[in-house]
DNA sequence: CGGACGACGTTATACGTACAACTTGCAGCG
DNA sequence: CGCTGCAAGTTGTACGTATAACGTCGTCCG
């Protein structure tokens, strides 16, 4: 573990650059203009630098008196709609040198959770989804204790991962479809490069290779219902003999394919099959609600925040996929049952 | 303003009860067994209490090294799926003592922002939804700078709000609908005590009232697909003239009326007109797509965060309902269109 | 030639907490 | 009676940072 040596200090940082700790602060603070030399200065950031320097937050919130920080209570992470609550809030405090911390209000979390508590902030360690590929990097700067979401367990990074078992879901899909008399597949795939979704595409070709006498085209989609749709559009309306069966990567990219489907006069399940991934309200939602795998969100957060523990414990965390399951609604049948 | 005298410090509680700070700190921290007189705990606790004092996050964080405090990176808060992420990982967090805080990966919020700018939490100020009422309480324990969003700008709180023009919402809303000819109308309520529902329901009712001839029912549900299918199925099918015209205090109720009515095998728009608001991608998903008020939730998240800092600067915050409009789909047409 | 001033730093301190190490008074025991 | 032991606290210190207040040296001007 490289939790051996303690975070350097800015006093760490002023050794190495030979000055005083001050010198350092005013440097890192952007407040030396006139009161240290640039030669000087660079020496403190070549220092910062390399040594991995990051300023203590609760040393700086109590010498300042202030975290530039607010607090966002929203009524649950359910919709879209905080969603762009959150990213307008952000945005703004951003601008100002602020943060914006989100306290879901609570539901099931516990008796009267002070919302405060959420709040105290500053890291011990980190849980990150694997499509929130843009913010790794900056993660691993630091070397906090990480837990990753549905990544790949044989990944480079060496981080503990908790998985979903995608694959068996995926298994299921195409073992389901298989069964109703599907030959001719279309995957309707997600553009986002994650491991998450790579495991379907290649999992779906696996299942369907052993199958003789099996098809299958891959569409790409932005993860969105309208993306979804146009992607679908196109897709189905190519020459050569339609698909029957539309597997999405997710809920949502289905819904966008309903959207496709009644444009092209197509109807579900008669002309075309379709199913999804998440089981979302949205699945059922839908004319005819979807067939879908069901995943356990709340089970996932659970094991991945266990598996932090454990790691913070320097215990050793279980390494088992988490169970899923296929749930057939109406929007799968037999091809062209008319 | 009440920010006038510093907050309480563990040593003025130890003034306040005549010992030294350090019995503060067991006596709070329950380690006080053995060391401390129960009588004078008893004491310590009081004068707390008196004092409202809450301890300083920072300062605890500074000497413990450590903050008990976990990120969850999540690509985005546009799905119910990560929501549960967050639920599960958050209890089993309180269980064990920690805090979660959410860092919903950037998407325009700005360049290469740094996860760990967002957790430095311990707080400045709060902006609360009124839906999150149950969190309210606590919060009004502290004196901290409080806006809130949607909330009754003539409420006891004195706390600054921020509000989208919701009545103008169901004012349009009401106005096509009486425009197509409408005159038995349903309300699909949330079951929710807030005032961004109540409002709804007045001013409904108000411009409802100022038509002759009109007919206004109420049917009260939870806020969630299913509940809201159990609603509508219910009012839908009650004695006397069916309403012809549904109006719905969100999309999420709006897409349990579309499944109340396809059980009842009434189309839509024909039979029933329904208009939803939020305009979330739900509202595009289904079938036919949905009339709805459009909410911005973005700009409506600048202005929460807009006049937080006014308050943190003591500027007059501005006092401006935030404009919404009313988005005309396919779920609305003149009654009894055959 | 004296001293004022700017450039370049340094020293010292405070923020509020948790806890290790020390003190004090009193009971009990050999 | 002297000593141990325990209850009931207190004193002192460190966590890492930002910044006010202070040197020190050279330069330039009157």
């Amino acid at each position: 573990m490289a939790a051996g040596s303690t975070r350097p200090t800015s006093r760490d940082v002023a050794r190495a650059a030979g000055v005083s700790q001050a010198a350092v602060s005013l440097v890192l603070g952007d407040k030396w203009r006139g009161r240290v030399a640039e030669a000087t200065a660079q020496r403190v950031r070549e220092a910062a630098r390399e040594l991995g320097y990051r300023p203590n937050l609760a040393a700086r919130n109590l010498r300042l008196g202030s975290t530039r920080t607010v607090l966002l209570v929203v009524p649950a992470l359910t919709t879209e709609f905080f969603a762009g609550v959150y990213t307008g809030a952000a945005r703004v405090a951003a601008d100002h040198g602020f943060g914006v911390v989100l306290y879901p209000s609570p539901e099931g979390i516990g008796p009267a959770r002070d919302p405060f508590a959420s709040a105290q902030a500053a890291l011990d360690g980190v849980i990150a989804s694997s499509m929130a590929a843009e913010a790794l990097t900056a993660i691993r700067g630091d070397q906090l204790p990480l837990v990753m979401l549905d990544s790949d367990p044989a990944g480079g990074t060496g981080a503990t991962t908790v998985n979903l078992d995608i694959r068996d879901g995926v298994r299921q899909t195409a073992r389901h479809l298989l069964a109703l008399g599907h030959r001719r597949f279309l995957h309707l795939a997600a553009d986002i490069p994650s491991w998450t979704f790579e495991v379907r595409a290649r999992e779906l070709a696996r299942c369907l290779a052993a199958v003789p006498g099996t098809e299958l085209r891959t569409a790409s989609a932005p993860l969105s219902i309208d993306g979804a749709r146009t992607a679908a559009e196109t897709a189905l309306s190519a020459p050569g003999p339609r698909p029957t069966a539309l597997v999405c990567d997710d809920d949502k990219l289905a819904a966008g394919a309903y959207k496709a489907a009644r444009r092209l006069g197509l109807r579900i399940p008669g002309d075309l099959s379709v199913t999804g991934l998440d089981d979302l309200a949205l699945a059922t939602a839908l004319d005819p609600e979807l067939t879908t795998v069901r995943l356990d969100a709340e089970l996932f957060g659970e094991r991945g925040m266990q598996a932090l523990l454990a790691v913070l414990e320097s215990r050793e965390p279980a390494r088992e996929d988490i169970p899923v399951t296929l749930v057939v609604r109406g929007s799968t049948a037999p091809p062209n049952a008319f």
